[in-house]
DNA sequence: GATGAATGAGGCTTCATTCAT
DNA sequence: CATGAATGAAGCCTCATTCAT
């Protein structure tokens, strides 16, 4: 029983992702979420309080899953250098294996400042700090220099994130997660010649 | 004349500049410009079209401003990475100049894929040249070493972009534009140590 | 269901002819005939496209109706003068016994050209149809003259037409179908003496 | 002085007659008929109060032309057969001379119902008195048996009328007043045989 | 729980009219 | 007289949300 509640908040969840894909947020009518999902426009309302919950809900599973699955995975790689890359490969085969996923995560993060700025200091916040430990930790191993942590880690996250947004932007259907290995090697070794 | 009419035009820009970054796009109410701007509602729609020409203004404007700026100012520096310092410094302080106006280009120009598409394959291309060509410069002076000019030019700018959302999410008021010099330092020379 | 979905579609479709019948189409409010129904502004355009859509709908409605009545009652006389002298006491009678009804018909019914294309090549034409047919066997039963019968049909047309613009003009509520047997005299055998 | 302000005045009914032809009143723009006419905006409220009064100038100043002409037209012709001959024919051949006069006249005449009244009170009465009075002297002279004049006014006037709203709807650009006289014959005679 | 018809507040836009130049 | 930029009231329609069935 719980179970199959759980079932159709996802089924609205995933059709809200398409639906949101597609034409936005603010231009996505619940009634096409509902009919994309299979179910009565009034169910949605069963499921979620507003069509605003609907996006938030759709960051935090998002979010929540991708930190749950990145941990697990980063847990036995203690290297800095693979681990950055790790988390690089992480990120782009996330977004980069369900499109819809990314254009909403691209497009509707910045749903308003408001919205945007309740992520970052929550669910985001876990992520960036996984990013500037192991800057730290490169850092306490003299692998990298000195270098305000916070700073590098938008640094490496704003490179992470302009690939995702190229990509979207691009017709062509490349593998994204491919980028990890160099996008790596150069925030690491930088532009120079040698 | 004509003087009097372009500026009422630029009025009701920064009055929508002003408005949009307040609120985001969609839940800016035109009438809500008008009375910033002090014209009446009707007056907007003699200057433009629709209320989307309006952000289309707001991009058109302060990309074409930025683009001009930046050429006259790039004009003599042939060291490429005097030059990419340039670029970020420019970038940085042109949208830390008007929180605003960087509110608007951090949050709404994602708002819709199309109207990104839009920017990105008019405006924004000459942006990206700018930055595309002095890597292909640096490569030939042997100062930077082999990468996709395209690649390199879109870590670039993620590191910047980055930067101004990061700065636009924080209370605090820095200087954005004094993250330039370290920036560019990362993006040539890596965080590697030594 | 089905059955109270048609009585409110007929409920607005009421509300709209007594609407347009008072001020006009152009001067009527959408939400006049929404108050005058009895339900929301919304609840309209759950059941018309847009307020041109429920004039169309009116004509529609009217003249099936009226055909179809019409055809039913024509169908046991076979004398063409008396089929003419049933054909106008049945148009006389339809609209004189729904001013409202009336009054939208001769006065919105031609509120635009095109508009009034389209209906005079559909649904009207089976009326004007009906009309020539019986003048057209009038004449194989010598009892009308050689006249181009689609001549005939605008004459007789237009008698019956004015009669009931110039009732609707009057304020007197004289019994309209009570003209439909000197009207078809007139037309028969004409003004001469004798 | 004085003339050349009545040719204005002319210019801008003459362009509101081709712009009313076009759209229809409602969906004519002031703006429209002051491009038309090559004045601007304002201009039309030095000459006319309200867009409503530049309709009612149309009538006005057509129906008065229509009525003089007619009236001299009528004063040799004592015939009472001929004289509505004539007045079909001059009626037909008004209104076929200008086809957006006549669109204007045959569609927006019936501009609302307060409109209609006005018109058909005052300036139509004289045109209507000539039809009756024809009768009346075709009845005393036993040329036209008993029947109302008034009734045979609008049998008559009916047939005309229906005539031009045909020829307004049909594409074929047939010379209407030609009908004049075989609709007469059929107003006098009818439809019998013999 | 599920439905989907109904609601009604409110937005974008139009356009007749005015009035300072 | 002529202009045309500015006004602002008001309409059509949309759509998130509710609730009786």
């Amino acid at each position: 029983m719980k179970l199959k509640k759980e079932e159709k908040k996802n089924q609205i969840i995933q059709a809200a992702i398409r639906t949101f894909a597609k034409n936005g947020y603010f231009n996505s009518r619940v009634s096409e979420i509902a009919k994309e999902a299979g179910v009565a426009d009034g169910t949605i309302y069963i499921y979620f309080k507003s069509k605003d919950e609907i996006l938030s809900a759709i960051f935090d599973e998002a979010l929540d899953k991708f930190v749950a699955v990145s941990e697990e995975r980063l847990k036995n790689i203690s290297d800095p250098i693979e681990r950055l890359e790790a988390i690089a490969f992480l990120h782009l085969q996330y977004l980069g294996a369900n499109r819809d996923l990314a254009t909403v995560f691209q497009i509707e993060f910045r749903h308003n400042i408001v919205f945007m700025e309740k992520f970052t200091r929550s669910k985001l916040r876990d992520y960036f700090r996984i990013i500037r430990e192991t800057i730290e930790s490169g850092q306490q191993k003299k692998v990298f220099r000195k270098l305000d942590p916070k700073f590098g880690t938008k640094l490496f996250f704003g490179m992470i994130d302009e690939m995702v947004t190229s990509w979207l932007l691009s017709k062509k259907d490349y593998q994204l997660e491919k980028a990890a290995k160099s996008l790596t090697r150069a925030f690491v070794f930088g532009l120079a010649e040698c």
